[in-house]
DNA sequence: AGGTCGACCTGGCAGC
DNA sequence: TGCTGCCAGGTCGACC
């Protein structure tokens, strides 16, 4: 589900609250979510590990330990990290009093030394858990393009990538191995601020929509990561409470609704099998 | 290699 | 009410 500032809030609200935490005790209630290993190794590998650290590398959140190893999560689609103030057993695993919050099932518990506990949910089990020794072990962050907020995704950089490149600009900005963490939500916003239309060809951008371009994505991003990112449908921060930056969104979800520029209708199409949204008027 | 497409899953919702 | 079909923010493997 979540994009690059969901990610990163969830990222930092688990930094707060979760460094130097211990882990005392892992329920798997639903083992299809972990995916490199057994349930017993991977109870195994992560029980009595002190959280070190906690990193974003594009749409993933990686845990180191005060002890060797790694846990990486990938929430895709509808995984959620929930932070609970109290301990949560396998038998009731969702509090009816969390109902209200839209959360997904419960699929594992983490239960914490501080008597707390960390629960991941996930409502279409696409999501993945992962243990590992070596972070190079983690093919999917092998793959990564740069982080949109790093030096490495410059003008020089971007200008030399899209040359050549005859596949529609918004599928490069979603290919992962392009560049880390946009997602089909803020794809569509960044190229409406930009001005440019989802279908153009990579390398038929000029320089300044190029410059344009690479400006839009830092400060979209910067602004949902503000805004503690967007729920459209079930992106829930780790109080399991919602973004607030879908109410600043001028594109997604909105066709048929006036465009706030120009006033023309936003338009809805299929590309690349995911839903597109634009101004034909304002993207050129 | 670059590009495109379907599969993986479940639940909510619109339409009949 | 209840059924059917469609839709959903991601990633990967198969194919051309």
């Amino acid at each position: 589900m979540p994009e690059l500032p969901e990610v990163e809030t969830i990222k930092r609200d688990l930094a707060k609250r979760l460094i130097g935490q211990t882990i005392s005790k892992i329920t798997v209630c639903d083992s299809r979510v972990i995916r490199n290993s057994s349930p017993t190794a991977f109870v195994r590998n992560l029980t009595q590990k002190t959280i070190k650290d906690i990193s974003r590398r594009g749409k993933a959140i990686i845990f180191s330990f005060t002890q060797p190893g790694y846990f990486i999560v990938q929430p895709m689609m509808t995984g959620q990290l929930i932070y609970r103030e109290h301990t949560v057993s396998a038998k009731r695993p969702t509090p009816i009093s969390l109902k209200d919050l839209n959360l997904g099932p419960v699929k594992i518990i983490f239960n914490l030394c501080n008597q707390h506990c960390l629960t991941y949910n996930d409502q279409r089990i696409f999501g993945r858990l992962q243990f590992c020794q070596n972070l190079e072990d983690i093919k999917f962050l092998q793959t990564l393009g740069p982080e949109p907020f790093s030096k490495d995704f410059n003008l020089v950089w971007l200008k030399d990538r899209l040359g050549g490149r005859k596949s529609p600009i918004k599928s490069l900005l979603m290919d992962q191995s392009f560049v880390a963490g946009i997602g089909n939500i803020y794809a569509s916003e960044i190229l409406f601020r930009s001005q440019i239309h989802p279908l153009r060809k990579a390398d038929t951008l000029v320089e300044t929509e190029i410059v344009q371009l690479l400006e839009m994505t830092r400060i979209i991003l910067t602004e949902a990561i503000r805004f503690r990112g967007s729920s459209v449908n079930n992106y829930r921060d780790t109080n399991g409470q919602k973004g607030k930056y879908m109410n600043r969104i001028k594109v997604y979800g909105r066709d048929g609704e006036r465009c706030l520029v120009c006033r023309n209708p936003i338009e809805r199409f299929v590309q690349g099998g995911r839903s597109t949204f634009c101004c034909a008027v304002c993207q050129k």
